[in-house]
DNA sequence: CTGAAAGCGCTTACAG
DNA sequence: CTGAAAGCGCTTACAG
């Protein structure tokens, strides 16, 4: 589909020309200039508090936008200056805990610039995620791109070169070129957890992270497992493939996978889950077989969830909302100070995957940090 | 503050008129009209899907448009056609159960129908809902807004009304004259949950709910309560003021209300937290006070949470997705089916609130239903 | 510092 | 069923 046809409306409804033009429209641009007793350039310039205009001048204009309740309209305003005022934010699922969290912390930063949000959820399906990527969608329709953990395949490197937009990733494996990129370090993450877990005297320490062919947080998943063997090895024990689990990052997914991993056999005496929906899920499992956390059991997760405290689960904490924050901060400076042109129906040369990474910087790491609840204790064997 | 500026932007650069047109500019409507052999109206009109074109100029006008790429720019369609594509939705919390829930429902909703999401996030910000209220923000910006649990003083209404604008109310108390409304009965709810209690034995029952003062829910928690105190005097109980707990709508408020509750002398036998947010908070703090659930106290809420399978939460279950996704059909259907004029620049006739209330419907009550799990037990004493 | 005028890229009566 | 032309309401070189 190339073509993005509006939704299909009514035989739709227009001021006639030259109508009357009493109470019963609204303010335009020009009614401020006439009020004001100058051009429409000029309220134009005053009301955007462009420097080229007097003082005098720009108080006249904006007591008479005052008076008159005079709004810009958007789509004129986008229209003639090419500039949408619009960022979008493409997320896996905004009910999970972290994106969530981010997306209120870029909403707020975002409205108080003075920029709307449009939000897309890929919510699992991937023909949205080749929607939203891969066509002219989001040509012309906005300004900037803030991609959370967000896995991204050649096909869609190309398309988002394509695009030409400013951007940000969030938690991302896949780095765009020419965008910044905001994340913790997972594979020290995991390492933590996993090294936290190896302290109290663990030596059987299961793991429960994402399905790699599962595409929605691809490079999350792969660097925390890694994390989680490097510790191992570090430790002088060779990771068992038997207690690695694939699952979803989900409650349901950390649930059915606990619950498979003790029906192996000899359950391990912790587990390390991916995150925190993981570990809650996992909880749950071992309630429901019998085994006491942490006595039987330690579980650890990542993330630092809102209900980790509730629960007593010890995890490796992150900065969702300041991630949040600061990459939006990164995303809308160069468009705040002017120093991206806006769109101008301009089709770039495509860089390509990894064509130009010479002009992307390194990713901006948060730092995290192990919260030790109730969870986790020494194996009882010790 | 009337005008709203668009973001300070940079000097601008825009394409050179009569500037060379190679595979350097972006492809505009002319371009497919040419390529297809037709006018710019005739490639609008088949884009859209209207009945007005012949089956095989369509069938030209989409290879073209296939061909070239070509979308079509929203902000001039939406200038020159009146109509945005965009639905504004407005909710407290994005992070809490409950709203996140709900978009993405409205959201999977929203982007099928091609219409897209802009995300308002009020965040306890008071100025951002009057920001977003009672401003022109709105204005031009979206074809329909929906509000989500968002309580409306009668200057938001009349402010509602001045936009006149389409709308949907979802989980509101405040009725907004003309716009449909999707929600649950929250005093049955509340009513089935203590007598859940009741029936199980239970007399001294508390109530944690939201801040009456607080504007984010305001008549979910009046009527959560109004349901408690109703149950109660149905079962010849005086509602006890010092069990009636008010706090906020999230973990850390339960475990609060219920800390500061147990200071009070000698604890109620259960619990009846308005959502199951407060019903996590009140978990905690029970346990830190070493009390045991459902042993000593037996807990409820209101939700059915995504944690409440794990933590045993006995809870009212609400369907809020379902809520999201019909809310987006009865907002969107007139839209679509073109009964709604496009926005055209007419200020109608404030209706104020309640002005007009003859032409609301009632609002669609969606079915609750109790879910008892382990936290909930006939009290010791029995 | 300010204004006249062109232009942004579409959609829509209107006429055929 | 289709096209020519006006118009949507702004912003921006350009000229002063």
């Amino acid at each position: 589909m190339t073509a993005v046809p509006p939704p299909p409306g009514s035989t739709g409804w227009r001021r006639e020309v030259g109508a009357e033009r009493g109470n019963d429209s609204v303010t335009r641009i020009d009614d401020v200039a006439r009020l004001a007793g100058v051009s429409t350039a000029t309220v134009s310039r005053a009301l955007r508090g462009l420097p080229t205009v007097s003082a005098a001048t720009r108080r006249r204009v904006l007591a008479a936008a005052e008076q008159l309740q005079y709004a810009v309209s958007p789509s004129a305003s986008r229209l003639a200056g090419g500039r949408t005022g619009t960022v979008a934010v493409v997320v896996p699922r905004i009910t999970r805990w972290f994106f969530g969290t981010v997306v209120e912390a870029v909403e707020e930063f975002l409205h108080q610039a003075g920029y709307d949000l449009l939000l897309y959820n890929l919510g699992g399906r991937e023909q949205v995620r080749q929607r939203v990527l891969r066509t002219a969608n989001l040509h012309k329709r906005v300004d900037a791109i803030m991609l959370v953990a967000t896995p991204l395949r050649p096909a869609d490197l190309t398309a988002l070169a394509e695009l030409d937009l400013p951007g940000i990733t969030i938690s991302s494996g896949s780095t765009v070129p020419g965008w910044p990129c905001v994340r913790i370090d997972d594979v020290a993450a995991a390492r933590t957890a996993t090294r936290h877990l190896l302290d109290l005297g663990h030596r059987r320490i299961a793991h429960i992270s994402g399905d790699p062919t599962d595409e929605l947080a691809f490079t999350t998943h792969t660097d925390r497992r890694r994390g989680y063997q490097e510790a191992l090895r570090h430790a002088g024990l060779r990771p068992d493939p038997s207690l690695d689990m694939e699952s979803q990052f989900t409650i349901a997914g950390g649930n059915q996978a606990t619950t498979e991993l003790l029906a192996r056999g000899e359950p391990p005496t912790a587990i390390f889950a991916a995150c925190d929906e993981i570990a809650m899920g996992a909880l749950t499992a071992l309630r429901d077989a019998g085994l006491r956390v942490p006595q039987d059991v330690s579980v650890i997760g990542v993330d630092d969830h809102d209900l980790s405290g509730v629960l007593g689960l010890s995890t490796i904490a992150q900065p969702a909302a300041e991630q949040g924050r600061l990459a939006a901060r990164l995303l809308l400076d160069p468009l705040v100070a002017g120093t991206v042109e806006p769109y101008a129906g301009r089709v770039p040369t495509p860089r390509g995957a990894g064509a130009d990474d010479a002009t992307t910087s390194p990713p901006v790491i948060l730092p995290t940090r192990l919260v030790v609840r109730e969870s986790t204790a020494p194996p009882r064997a010790h």
